[in-house]
RNA sequence: GCGCUUGUAGCUCAACUGGAUAGAGCGCCUGACUUCGGAUCAGGAGGUUCUGGGUUCGACUCCUAGCAGGCGCACCA
């Protein structure tokens, strides 16, 4: 029930009607024209343009084309109180009562799919997102992207999509040989003594692999690990083995849950690489040349070498790409390219892709080569998620990779936990870089939006626990003449935005606005609860112990939104704090 | 140098794919409640939306030229 559709559409009939008997002309496309929610300031429940919109086209002002057009829509709605015009030319909808009494019940009746949108196409989506490499623990750099692909695949799904949710396992090249040499050597290290070669830039010096040597010391008494090159594969499965074994526990503490892990590995083994680029060739995406420098950086090692390339220039790109290094192995880029084959051939309707700040400069020549293999336009969405400046004591806490003394998603789950974590990493939009203090975010009062939002639902939870109610109880409106107060009605109001909120979130992926309602919602909230402190007829529960049903039900709304929204960010909504 | 991205109150950020007098929180200054449940609420001060042009009924939003920060720029994945 999404009321500003709902509008949007009488008001289409209404101007089409007009424009049947001669009274306005209407524009081929109607797509400018809106049904929104006006400044609160306006004492009004819906605003359009539709005035303004149409003022050039009639060569009328918009004045008089929003009196003609509002004294139709009026008349034509017994809900609508009254319909002012504003000045540049909006015409305001303002609500009986009634309307609210009406909207709540229409809610309340089918309460599982508030805020979906059951009108829009059901479309098919699939979402990559952490597929850090699988070399150690995930740590917080990762935690930020890991959040907002898993809410953006929440917020989808609870849209009525189809999400299927991707990591990508980067379990080939080189980083993986050195990965295991890292291992090899720690194995060495227990098993014979040899000191860990800790100044060797390209191994992994991080105490996690001691554990990892460990665990595949005791769990492979017959292996030999006098020499590398006889094990080199094996150990290497191991090694991975163990790393993935981390990071999916890492993933569920943060209570994420992919449905695919997908190996480089197998999509190389498997040739998908050599078919790739047979399409590309087949399809003359690709040539044989060189890569220019860049220029104004210094680049006294550059050496242009004739490298088979992909041509993403075509499709926007600022550089053709090198698909095949000078040995004639495959690049990173080939596999990737590959891969997004093995998705496009999935008969996805949308690939979004969330990748960290680091990798921006990527962003084109992926959506390049996805536009090649499909043919379509804008089939890969990237949104990339920006850093995280971690502030500890007021000071910015750096990380140190070399050291390997990075803080983990492990140690900021326990710091601060789940929830905690997740809604504050989600609060933000995720192209602005986010301050992440840990004292804000462990503290317990409304500085913390997380329990700001959590304490509104324990307050409700509060009210039906007093009078002996469960909140997941079916409640039924007996009074239909009831009529909300004022302050209610703004509260109405708020929900009646929670299907435009999901909406918007999903067309712009963009899932920081569900946190943000969530919290504008809760202080509408708190602030109506504060009046029943002075006057106590604003209280729910009266003094015999009584609460009108209505009122009851109008809880039960609120509490609902804030479930599903809490639901969508992945946090929890405790009846009690 | 090129590409992407950000620039909004003292600070951290919103602003519904172009709407109205640009909104919250923190901090600061007043006040309410001493709890239906301890995390709550009301009010005040605080703005040239980085700058200059343009597009139009209307611009934080779009275009353009700059300025400033961030990220990236071989065959590392």
């Amino acid at each position: 029930m999404n009321i500003y559709q709902t509008y949007l559409e009488k008001i289409h009939k209404v101007i089409i009607e007009l424009a049947n008997n001669n009274k306005i002309i209407i524009p081929e496309s109607l797509a400018g024209i809106n049904a929104e929610i006006p400044p609160e300031k306006f004492d009004s429940d819906i605003s359009t343009n539709v005035a303004m919109v149409l003022s050039k086209l009639n060569k009328k002002s918009p004045d008089e084309l929003a009196k003609l057009i509002s004294s139709t829509l009026k008349d034509s709605d017994p809900l609508i109180e009254d319909i002012s015009v504003i000045k540049p030319g909006f015409i305001n909808i303002k609500f009986k009562p009634v309307f609210w009494t009406k909207f709540v019940e229409e809610i309340i009746n089918n309460q599982k799919e508030f805020g979906v949108n059951l009108k829009e196409e059901k479309l098919n989506y699939l979402v990559e997102f952490v597929s850090a490499n699988p070399t150690g623990p995930l740590h917080v750099g990762h935690c930020r992207g890991a959040i907002l692909g898993d809410v953006i695949s929440n917020v989808l799904s609870f849209n009525n999509h189809k999400v299927t949710k991707e990591y990508y396992v980067n379990d080939y090249g080189n980083q993986i040989i050195n990965f295991t040499k890292s291992v090899y050597f720690r194995i060495r290290e227990i098993k014979f003594n040899e000191p860990f070669p800790i100044d060797n830039p390209d191994l992994y010096p991080g105490d996690y692999l001691i554990d990892f040597a460990n665990n595949i010391i005791s769990s492979n008494s017959d292996m030999n690990f006098e020499k590398f090159e006889v094990i080199n594969e094996k150990l290497s499965n191991l090694s991975i083995e163990q790393s993935l074994l981390l990071i999916k526990s890492n993933l569920k503490s943060l209570g994420i849950n992919h449905d695919n892990f997908v190996s480089e590995k197998d999509i190389v083994l498997n040739k998908e690489v050599e078919n790739v680029i047979k399409f590309l060739e087949e399809n003359k995406f690709v040539y044989k040349g060189k890569i220019k420098a860049p220029t104004g950086e210094d680049n006294k090692n550059w050496v242009e070498r004739e490298q088979l390339l992909f041509k993403s220039t075509d499709f926007g790109d600022d550089k053709d790409r090198a698909l095949q290094k000078s040995d004639g192995t495959w690049t990173y880029f080939a596999s990737d390219v590959a891969y997004h084959k093995n998705k496009v051939d999935r008969k996805f309707d949308f690939l979004i892709n969330i990748l960290g700040a680091d990798h921006t400069g990527y962003v084109k020549r992926l959506s390049s080569s996805v536009d090649a293999l499909s043919g379509t336009k804008n089939k890969l969405i990237c949104k990339i998620s920006q850093l995280v400046k971690l502030i500890k004591d007021n000071k910015p806490f750096k990380m140190s990779k070399r050291k390997g003394d990075y803080i983990t998603v492990d140690d900021l789950i326990e710091e601060v936990g789940k929830d905690a974590t997740r809604f504050i990493m989600l609060n933000r939009s995720g192209d602005v870089e986010l301050d992440f203090d840990f004292d804000a975010v462990k503290e317990k009062s409304k500085d913390n939006p997380l329990y700001y939002v959590q304490y509104c639902y324990a307050r409700i939870s509060s009210v039906f626990r007093n009078i002996d109610k469960d909140l997941n109880s079916n409640i039924k409106i007996k009074d239909f003449d009831f009529e909300y107060s004022n302050e209610e009605i703004k509260i109405l109001k708020k929900i009646s935005e929670w299907p435009k909120c999901v909406d918007l979130s999903c067309l712009k992926l963009e899932p920081h606005r569900i946190p943000t309602y969530l919290y504008d919602l809760a202080s509408k909230f708190h602030s109506y609860w504060n009046l029943g402190k002075q006057n106590p007829e604003k209280r729910f529960i009266s003094n015999n112990n009584q609460i009108h049903p209505d009122k009851l039900i109008f809880l039960k709304v609120i509490s609902n939104v804030i479930k599903s929204g809490m639901n969508i960010v992945g946090v929890d909504t405790p009846e009690k704090m």
